[in-house]
DNA sequence: TTGTAAGCGTTATCAG
DNA sequence: CTGATAACGCTTACAA
């Protein structure tokens, strides 16, 4: 493998300036520029990139943190960031947590070995002075509404966008409504758990402690959450489902089961996944791709923001 | 930022001392190990591990190079290739190429540069003599049937899957099959096209051009594949659809227009997603995750090796 | 069991 | 415009 100074000697430069026409520096002369420029050619020269880094003490590369990459909410959040990242020359460092905060932990590790420059964590385990702690060693951007001026965040306002929800569905005479969640702890599960408190409260609604269903995250969750519903005495008329993938799969239960839909049951599903429409899911659409290319950006500025993203109810056949 | 030879100064040692108490080395006395631990603790020591990168010339990193991370089969891959890395004390680099050779080829650029140590790729654009040129640098593995014997690869025989499947069609009754595809080059697809061909010459049976539909990746392009076949003078009546997201799209799309499955089509879809299960999905299960895993295990590993896995049939509604 | 010192391959400073 | 040379922080012969 030749190295930068082996260059200098077939060019007859120093290192420097080898140095500098490799990192596309003014002030060098033409002639010296071809001389280096050839010896490249010559030896099939290799920049050994980890020299770089501890010289510069950069990567231009970026963790991102998420529990599952299979499932569609985070892989689409993942194309976001995948896009944005392409687009800004910087490559991705990639973390399945499946929730476990140890490694979370060994994202932030990285980040302070400064293997990667910056973290973006699309779902958070861990806690959040555990974040803070390590916010001295580069930035660490969230999905999640905290409103702390030493965090960027990209997040919707789950609060807003379940009470809304919750909303739409009493107009339409539901008087019992469950929901279905991915984790019961989590900043966003919390939002979502105290709009749904706040809603019922506000109309005199009974909340059922059986209505909130928790650990629904992959299509074939639906299955589980119905059977669950159907050994109710007094089962929900409408169902919030945190994710299309599970709204499906309900959708597609309940068709096998000839429970008619929305007759006997409602659906407001969330993402606007493609399944959504194939299976004409009304649904809540949350810009995941957008979410993730801010995501990105904001991993990479050096100034601190709290962005929040609209989301739109779509209307289609299941309420 | 505190360093090992500020470590070394705290705990009265040298350097080499301190380094091998921080790599576990043996002839390192109690007392001496513990003032570095102490002094480690004091600094709050990190390891900066780009020197480490520069100085051993491996990163622990190995990139993987998918076409896209949001559909369910290089999801599946990624999770088994995760999960081994992840045993493994190794972090990915993930290279999202949409099939453009641009991108692979900055995954083999980086393997050049050596921040990476070895390379997977799940689905390849560039062509093989690329490939080859970069084993220099470091392991690459493949997820098809080349079998080179420079090159690792884990991969399942399309061609008789293909066949078999056909056959089974056949032995149904059905004559005029057509099968989707996502896109139409690429190994694993010539060798399904050569199977289609071998089996329709075997049977006497006429090649239709149009039976043959490519660019079918999401659940959303079984709408498409479901108005060609509309179009069609004379349709196939079975469809051999290489996955499961499309061949649910094509189910829903037949429910909703009334289009009887099995009667008026077959269907037999690929790789066993979960939505194959809950729709019924007659399908050959192809084990994502434990290619994942074994592709992992290939990439650190030192020598090469060929490794074909086991499919399955599995009979469900749509045939 | 310990330490000295020579790398690893760049970038950056500063003097010319 | 050009070039010495000192970082960057760690590993590893080699010597003691």
């Amino acid at each position: 493998m030749t190295n930068i100074k082996d260059l200098a000697k077939m060019a007859g430069v120093s290192v420097t300036t080898v140095s500098r026409v490799l990192n596309h520096h003014p002030y060098v002369s033409e002639e010296k520029r071809n001389a280096v420029l050839k010896a490249m050619e010559d030896s099939n020269y290799q920049k050994n990139i980890n020299a770089v880094h501890l010289s510069t003490g950069k990567t231009r590369l970026i963790g991102v943190v998420l529990p599952f990459s299979d499932h569609p909410y985070f892989a689409l959040l993942l194309k976001g960031i995948a896009k944005q990242a392409l687009e800004n020359n910087y490559k991705l460092v990639l973390f399945q947590t499946e929730y476990l905060e140890s490694r979370e932990i060994e994202a932030l590790e990285m980040l302070k070995q400064k293997q990667i420059d910056s973290l973006i964590i699309c779902s958070r385990a861990c806690d959040l002075s555990v974040i803070e702690e390590h916010l001295q060693y580069g930035n660490i951007v969230l999905c999640e509404n905290i409103m702390k001026d030493n965090i960027s965040s990209t997040f919707v306002n789950h609060y807003e966008i379940f009470y809304e929800a919750l909303e739409f569905l009493y107009q339409k005479g539901h008087r019992r409504i469950g929901y279905c969640i991915g984790r019961l702890s989590g900043t966003n599960s919390h939002k979502r758990e105290r709009a749904y408190r706040d809603f019922h409260e506000k109309y005199g609604l009974a909340y059922h402690h059986e209505y909130v269903m928790d650990k629904c995250f992959y299509f074939e969750d639906g299955e589980k959450v119905m059977n669950k519903i159907k050994e109710m005495d007094n089962p929900p008329t409408a169902l919030l489902v945190t994710g299309d993938q599970v709204a499906a799969g309900i959708v597609v239960c309940c068709q096998r089961q000839n429970i008619s839909i929305p007759g006997k049951m409602s659906i407001i599903g969330f993402d606007n996944e493609p399944i959504a429409k194939m299976l004409n899911i009304t649904t809540i659409e949350i810009p995941l791709v957008e979410m993730g290319k801010n995501l990105f950006l904001q991993a990479i500025s050096s100034d601190i923001s709290n962005r929040e993203l609209s989301v739109k109810l779509i209307e289609r056949g299941t309420v």
